[in-house]
Formats: C-alpha cells, sequence, structure tokens
DNA sequence: ATGACAATCAGAGATTGA
C-alpha cells in the first residue's frame, strides 16, 4: 500500500498538477495540506471518479488539509485535540480498515515565524498539544502514523544552506526538539528509515531561484508507530514534481506499507 | 535589513507562507 503526503498550497491553483500526479503516482491514501479551501468548495467529485473516499477540514483562504483513500474511512476527527480555542484547520485524522486497523494522521503545523512573537508561541504550543496526541497513539499499541507539512528541519544535513535557518522558526533548537520528543516517544522518521545523506527535500521558495539552484529543505515527513514501522518497505521524494508547470512549492513524499 | 514569488480574497493591495 502506498500512502503520500502534499503540500499543494491550494487546491484551485493546483487540481491539474495533482491530477497528473495522481495518475502517474497512484497512491492508495494522499493526505493534503494547504488546500486553503472551504470543504463546500473543494473539488471531491473530481478525486471521487478516480475511485477515492474523500474527506476534508477546510477553512477559507488558509491551511486546511484533507485525506483521499481508495479504502473507506472510518472514525474520521478533525483538529488537533486540547484547544477547544483553536479555529485553524490543521489537523485531519481517520483509520482504514485494512485486513487490521491503521490510524492515520494528516497535520499541517504550523511555521512559527516571525520569532519571536505570538505564531511562534503558536508553534510551540502545538506541538505541545501534538506530543499528547502523539503519546496517545504510542500508547494505543495500535499501527499509526503522523504525515505532512511539519514546518521542521530535523538537522542541518536536511537543508541546503543550514547557515540560512539558524534563526528561523523551522530550524531553531527549541521546535526542533519538540519535534525530537515527539520521535523519542517510538515515532520513526520513515524516509530517513529509508534514505542516508544530506540533498534530500521537500521544499524550495518560489523566490530566488532556490529550485534551480537546489536550494532546499526536508519538512515534510511522515513519523510512523513502532509497528506501522514494522510494515515500511520504502520511503521516498517525489522531488521531479517540483520542476513542473504551476508547481507547488512543496512536493510529495510516500510510504509503502507492506500490508 | 529587505526583497525576491505565489495564492487568496476581492476586485487594490494586504496577508500569509517558509
Amino acid at each position: 500500500m502506498k500512502i503520500a503526503s502534499f503540500n499543494i498550497n491550494g487546491i484551485k491553483a493546483r487540481t491539474p498538477a495533482l491530477l497528473e500526479w495522481l495518475k502517474e503516482a497512484k497512491p492508495d491514501v494522499v493526505l493534503l495540506q494547504e488546500i486553503k479551501s472551504v470543504d463546500e468548495a473543494f473539488p471531491r467529485e473530481i478525486f471521487e471518479e478516480l475511485g477515492y473516499n474523500v474527506e476534508t477540514h477546510g477553512q477559507k483562504s488558509f491551511n486546511g488539509v484533507a485525506i483521499l483513500s481508495k479504502y473507506p474511512l472510518r472514525e474520521i476527527e478533525r483538529g488537533l485535540p486540547g484547544d477547544k480555542s483553536d479555529e485553524q484547520a490543521r489537523w485531519i485524522e481517520a483509520t482504514i480498515c485494512l485486513p487490521h486497523e491503521i490510524k492515520i494522521c494528516c497535520l499541517y503545523l504550523p511555521n512559527g515565524n516571525p520569532l519571536p512573537g505570538p505564531k511562534y508561541d503558536y508553534k510551540l504550543e502545538w506541538m505541545d498539544r501534538l506530543y499528547h496526541r502523539a503519546k496517545e497513539l504510542i500508547s494505543s499499541e495500535k499501527p499509526s502514523l503522523m504525515a505532512g507539512d511539519f514546518n521542521i528541519i530535523p538537522q542541518a544535513e536536511d537543508a541546503a544552506s543550514p547557515k540560512n535557518w539558524v534563526n528561523d522558526a523551522l530550524f531553531k533548537l527549541e521546535s526542533r526538539s519538540k519535534f525530537r520528543k515527539i520521535l523519542n516517544l517510538g515515532f520513526l522518521d520513515a524516509f530517513r528509515a529509508c534514505n542516508d545523506g544530506p540533498g534530500h527535500y521537500s521544499f524550495w521558495d518560489y523566490q530566488a531561484g532556490a529550485w534551480n539552484k537546489n536550494d532546499g529543505i526536508r519538512i515534510d515527513h511522515f513519523l510512523l508507530s513502532p509497528n506501522c514501522s514494522d510494515l515500511l518497505t520504502d520511503c521516498k521524494i517525489d522531488s521531479d514534481i517540483r520542476g513542473r508547470e504551476k508547481p507547488s512549492d512543496h512536493v510529495p513524499i510516500w510510504i509503502k506499507l507492506n500490508v
């Protein structure tokens, strides 16, 4: 089974590019971030015609997450628990039902810039809540994964120019430590389990010719619970997508599970 | 330190992103 994550930077602007990639990559499940659309405006029929079940958690103009799945989705939850006043659409989870169940969580972690400031505080607070949900997932002892745009550069080798990011919310020790704390619960960075070394990126800024200079960062991740990690056979980033017409600034990352 | 680029909403230019 192939599960992908893709920050599409607007479903309205990205539907053609998304369809082209879907038909090539043929993922069974796709986790989308930054749909930048309310639920009613999401073009669900286009994806249903391709055989996907569609669940969205949208918001006007900004944020918004969605799950496309060829398998039925159950136990759908919208919004990261822990703060009822949080109105930003950054989390949707569901259980897919194969012979055995897998809990799939799609997230769009706050950027956090500028720093210091309320946006950075929100990022750190959101990561504290993410830690609590991650702990619950581990405690359940069921196969689970969290994937999406984490807005975290885990290590220096995950940036082409790490010096440019030292004071950025994506690379600040404080936010990276919170990411590491989640890994230390027992979650596996699937990409690093399958790939070594520098030069692997999932985001290139639209500005300053970042793609042409390969000045990228790796900020889109798949974190797998231990019994989900046992099923992992491959993880790759479809970086060539960034060079196409009207691309997102992110590219898809996917895993294969032996189920 | 700033802007470079793109998407959104709105119908110009501000806001957001990373």
